[in-house]
DNA sequence: TTGACATTTCGAAAATTATAGATATAAGAA
DNA sequence: TTCTTATATCTATAATTTTCGAAATGTCAA
């Protein structure tokens, strides 16, 4: 777990709301899921272009901040057929908070 | 609570080190205290040229690093004679670390 | 294999942050 | 008042981050 990589991830309005959205995936964004029925799990995954239309900025800086989270830990992904899902890691966020509230 | 804010003041190794050597001032910093004795209960609260010593870096670099984390809200400070003391503000730090946990 | 999306990567310009030396301010001491 | 010390602010440069459009890559469908 870097803290300086993740607190410069969360340093940024649009990285941190798409954290936000990813917290009720269902709520925020529509319906996910290949051209017939959903085969797999997305387990709450939200495809790049949904989240890019939520957000507003341009493609390529959606995809820049997914990374960054990613590579943070904040978030991880699944590639299915086109789309990459992306997801929150509760488990990191979950340690992260610890970390502040009792190391910082 | 700014979190954008208090995410960009975290997000350097040097402002985190000082955050968590304000955490345990007495173990990290030589004493603290004006000419004769302390009239003034001081509250954990190190001064500038104690930190800036420890860190390394430029006594300016470092007034600016308080200034930011200050800014936060992440840090305090009092002045008493000629130095200015600072030390941490652990109801924003928790608020922040609750923040994490179920808002994030 | 060609075409049509979805996403990522590349390259560049603009904006922000980092960092330090020089200067300014504040406050006690001589 | 003047000197010394502590801190803050100003100014400038280097480094990093932001952001986008263009080009590249990946994947399926025809």
């Amino acid at each position: 777990m870097d803290i300086v990589e993740i607190a410069k991830a969360l340093s940024n309005e649009t990285r941190l709301n798409i954290l936000r959205w990813l917290k009720e995936p269902y709520e925020n964004f529509p319906p996910q899921g290949g051209s017939l029925g959903t085969p797999v799990d997305l387990r709450g995954g939200v495809c790049v272009s949904s989240i890019q239309a939520k957000a507003g900025a341009s493609l390529s800086t959606i995809s820049n901040y997914l990374t960054i989270l990613q590579d943070a830990g904040l978030l991880v992904s699944e590639r299915h057929e086109k789309w990459t899902y992306y997801r929150r890691n509760e488990e990191l966020i979950q340690e992260f908070a610890k970390f502040i509230k009792n190391e910082l």
